[in-house]
DNA sequence: AATGAATGAGGATTCATTCAT
DNA sequence: AATGAATGAATCCTCATTCAT
């Protein structure tokens, strides 16, 4: 075979995101990192240019399963009425923090990094861009139940749809700080107050 | 006078919020942090013992910044009903939100730090106390609600409050990601949907 | 054809030549080398041993090229009196610097070498005989003066000699220094001061 | 006293320079410096700021050395007639030479930078302004004997200048490759042809 | 109390060399 | 014979921390 390559590659960057996860962008040592992979610590620099460039890498790798998990989520959309629909997305959307609940850490890089790397504008910019597509697959979801009249058509719904998004990604983090919370009562709890607002008043 | 030690301590605290937030803990020296503040590299170290020291302290400052400007939120409700009270609350939190921008980059570090810093366990203890106080002072304002009748009796009051507190939190953040974001806008959409949410069915 | 190994090499040591010439020996990488002379990296050590090695081929290559331009000089001599063969000698030396100007700056690297490097001892040797071999056949054409009675005889030919040579030397060094230098003059006016204290006075 | 920190920068700059002249610019680590100069690896980056700043200042000092040789030599000169002058001046720079014999490499070091390192623009000025300056003050010297109608009056001085300088370098060059090599019996032989050369023929 | 010169541990990176293909 | 992927030794440099003044 020859895509040996690619696959070193990857497992490069999953060796990394494995001990940035642990110990954190700035404490990782390359060798760290080449140790994890079972990896001389010159070879790492056969494939990314340095920390920096490998840790974009890794976050580009990281947004990719984040964007993956959003559209499994959107084709498990056999419900039935808009509101079911929204529940079934925010189920979804909780197992795929779930999965993801090791690597939580990760993000908390990335988000510092677009603070303050090197590569900061470009990690907003994805950010951004990232943020925006999932707020856009979830307020179709919502507007589909307006055009059904299931849902109240004077919703005002780009407004608060990055809230909600947003309001997912913290119950992660509040998962993080806090061992027992419990985070299907608390999607659920949310997610029934949100139909609740979304529904048409009779 | 005689608080200058206090005074001075204030000092060094203050530049290294203002260095932390410009280029991240990492890739901040103690240098930048003496030089920010005015004095010597070595004195530092007579009012913290290290870096870590430091950012901890830095840390304690930030939340309790935090903890006001919630207290303050709480303090301005001379509101007449519970939705109106939900609604002033957001606002207030909005203008912390605004205030702290510059500082938001922060945020990261200390959500970072949780994540494996030398206090990582402290941080994330004091971050979970935190979020659960900010979250029970509003649970309690849609509590009250309840109480009068005003809100729907039959909700997971504490379930969804740490969803919201996360939700106002990821404001911020979205907003750090994207200059076109409009807080103001997102937060009137999303405080309207909570309420319609909350209200009694009649 | 059956000599590839041997037309291989010489390429090789010419694409290091020319490396060395450019970025020095030190900053020159196997890998530059490799590129240049249009081969495989590990290719190179089908041929020599190391770095140290092929800069050394570089080193005698570059006293043969050095060595047959003197002998070209020899050669060129048909001139009639002693001074005039002087003069034609100069020029011919002349000559060679000029062609090999481009790889000035390879002779700083074998100087430097025969200072520090894991050959110096090979190198001050080689230097030091090329030196009294070019010196020799200068003296030569000097003791001819002397034998035709041309040149005086109480000259210590063998103690100036040196200088002379060096002289030759350096006026290669400092059109490298200096792009105003004018080789041309001064090798006619240092070559005419030279003759007037050869030649006899009467 | 005060003045430790010139006098400190000082020693690292003669340490660099054994080191240097003993394993060459490109061999020699910061390591080596700092422990010849007996001080600790960090603090050289206190006083330079890199590997090349330092080698720069070593250069420096090494030209300001030499000049200073050379006005020493100037200064000597009560000779009368100007021939007695040209030899006073060739064995004053003889005696810097002999002086500076252990350091030679330095030299070849210094002549290579100017080929290859991140100063060799700086580098190859200082050189040509030096050679320039020194030549400019030997011609003053045979200029004032042809002034004085010692000397002939067809000489093209500023012509051979610059190889008579440059034949005063390579005897030392000579010597470091040849232990047998006689500098005395070399330089008095050189200035004797030269002197017969200068000389106004009657 | 305040300072900044001095230190050395630590880490990113380069590159000569090896070796399996 | 030719190659280039893999390696780890070696080194420059940064910076948190100490300590003499």
């Amino acid at each position: 075979m020859k895509n040996t390559r690619a696959e070193k590659k990857e497992k490069i960057i999953l060796a990394a995101m494995v001990m940035f996860a642990k110990k954190g962008f700035a404490e990782t040592s390359m060798a760290d990192i080449a140790k994890e992979a079972g990896i001389g610590k010159g070879t790492t620099y056969e494939y990314f240019k340095g920390k920096d460039d490998l840790f974009f890498a890794t976050f580009e790798r990281f947004l990719e399963y984040s964007e993956n998990a959003a559209n499994i989520g959107l084709s498990t959309l056999a419900a039935k009425s808009a509101a079911e629909k929204v529940e079934a997305f925010s189920k979804s959307v909780l197992n795929s923090i779930k999965e993801a609940e090791k690597f939580y850490p990760l993000t908390f890089e990335f988000w510092a990094a677009s603070g303050s790397s090197k590569y900061k504008d470009e990690i907003k910019k994805l950010f951004k861009d990232f943020y925006r597509r999932v707020g856009s697959i979830f307020a179709d979801i919502i507007k589909q139940g307006v055009a059904l009249e299931e849902f109240d058509a004077d919703l005002d719904i780009d407004a608060f749809v990055p809230a909600i998004v947003g309001a997912w990604d913290m119950i992660g983090l509040q998962a993080w700080f806090d061992d027992e919370f419990d985070m299907d009562r608390t999607m659920k709890g949310f997610t029934d107050l949100i139909i609740r607002g979304l529904l048409r008043i009779k």
